[in-house]
DNA sequence: ATCGACTTTGACTTTCTTTGACCAATGTGC
DNA sequence: GCACATTGGTCAAAGAAAGTCAAAGTCGAT
């Protein structure tokens, strides 16, 4: 079993029986499992994703942490799907369809639908190198669907 | 749980009890609490800012005090105010700070904080190159809040 | 065999917190 | 007024985490 699996599964682990949110120190977890503190950001980034339904949240200096939260309530769930489906990157009309279907839907009120497409404005993308838009504008979405579940 | 976090909590929870208005003696409080003095004053200057709605005095001397006010003002100018303060660049902690306090004076309700902080959080900002980070933290979290208004 | 994607490692960086020595202001008693 | 006690303020160093990045390793598919 890889490294990496495992680590990902004694947070799982954790995240099972802390009612979905696991705190770590990542020096004291790297040691407790035998790998390099580094590791645990690589599974962190490659394996706790959105689309995953997990949001990472983390604090540097005495007392730090990282905090996992696992937001799957059941894998049938509308806004899990749509994460899902929104891939790599997203245009800028197309998170703006989103946002509206969801409000026409009722998932989410006019406030936040609004508090969202302003994270992802132009004001906001112009300050992005262009290469790198649709797949911030992408991931940005899909945290913030997530963090509503 | 950090020093600095609980002296906060404590001070929040003096504000809450006596509408709006905490004021205590500094050594007293330090050694209440069981860090230097010095700590106090480190907890005031990071999370009790003026541009996020608290005001801070102090006297020397005999009978001296520090005294923290949370100033009550209506949401718009509240945030109004904030968006005017925030700058080109913002850290993440300061951020952190930023959307807990409007929070505790309740310009903005819990779902909403966690949806701007995920907005702006370490999963999506990885994407972003190093030195652009403060930069586009600091247009996202405007914008949002801008939003709000 | 080798190409490419995924993993592992570790040296170096950045951020946040805690502490303590020294400084500044204010009040009090003479 | 002056000396001294009583506060609070400042700042820099040390400590405690976590983050970054790129080089090296692994392994399966072609």
């Amino acid at each position: 079993m890889r490294l990496s699996d495992i680590i990902a599964a004694e947070i799982n682990r954790i995240l099972d029986e802390s009612d979905g949110i696991a705190e770590i120190q990542r020096n004291d977890f790297a040691s407790q499992i035998g790998c390099v503190p580094s590791q645990i950001n690589y599974v962190l980034s490659s394996r706790f994703i959105p689309e995953h339904g997990y949001m990472v949240e983390s604090r540097r200096g005495g007392g730090g942490y990282i905090r996992i939260t696992r937001v799957r309530v059941d894998g049938a769930s509308a806004l899990m799907h749509l994460v899902n489906s929104i891939g790599e990157d997203i245009d800028d009309s197309t998170a703006r369809i989103i946002l509206e279907n969801l409000c026409n839907v009722g998932v989410l009120d006019e406030s936040k639908a609004k508090l969202m497409y302003s994270a992802i404005s132009i004001t906001v993308m112009r300050q992005i190198p262009v290469v790198l838009r649709d797949n911030i504008r992408a991931v940005i979405l899909k945290q913030m669907l997530i963090s509503q579940i």
